[in-house]
DNA sequence: GCATGATAAATGAC
DNA sequence: GTCATTTATCATGC
């Protein structure tokens, strides 16, 4: 049984799996609200991993990729950060 | 299957050298990541076993082996202990909570 | 065929 | 030394 776990684990570790659109969602939603300094504390990493449903390390690994693919191609990311941009606008006036 | 940049001769003919005599030059480009060999992986991964903190003549030892600097060994040995720090924390935190344990 | 998550070299703060 | 990070590369999803 523990071979099996073991097996498993070292398995989903090589397995890539997208993360589903609502972790997506929250993830996204602090990136282009942050975007002047998109580097979550500690503290903010555990509570989106929590809200995500996923690991810290996964949360680093999503700000590492979004902050370098982001900066190598800011034009390919303009319409999704409009739309976040309008998001966190309406959420700030209610 | 290693097609290293530095092949034979100096063993230091890197990018940058921080002490050039009359160069001045601040933008001092990044060395481009180049992935080590399956045979300087074995190499590293056969003393890292033995100890995870590498002494200073083996590290040249083993650099001039797999035809890598210091620094790299080095270098490789710090992210060695890394990962091994990260591994233990997946395990921990996948082997938690499951109901099998 | 790229988008995306994870990992492997390399840097720098401390 | 650790450790968060940058960057390129790998592997997979679709």
């Amino acid at each position: 049984a523990v071979m099996i776990l073991r097996s498993r684990f070292l398995d989903a570790r090589r397995k890539r799996r997208n993360f589903n659109k609502q972790a997506t969602e929250i993830l996204n939603e602090y990136f282009y609200s942050h975007l002047s300094n998109p580097y979550p504390s500690e503290e903010a990493k555990e509570e989106l991993a929590k809200k995500c449903g996923i690991t810290v390390s996964q949360v680093s690994n999503w700000f590492g990729n979004k902050r370098i693919r982001y900066k190598k191609n800011i034009g390919k990311f303009q319409e999704e950060a409009n739309i976040y941009a309008a998001k966190t606008a309406v959420t700030a006036t209610n | 299957e290693n097609t290293n940049p530095s092949s034979s001769g100096s063993a230091h003919s890197a990018a940058k050298e921080p002490t050039k005599g009359a160069a001045p030059n601040a933008p001092r480009t990044r060395k481009k990541r180049c992935p080590y060999s399956k045979f300087q992986i074995r190499e590293l991964e056969r003393e890292f076993f033995f100890n995870v903190y590498i002494n200073k003549e083996k590290r040249l030892q083993l650099s001039r082996m797999l035809n890598l600097t210091d620094r790299q060994v080095k270098i490789w040995f710090q992210n060695r202990r890394m990962k091994e720090k990260k591994l233990s924390r997946d395990r921990l935190q996948y082997f938690s909570g499951n109901p099998l344990l």
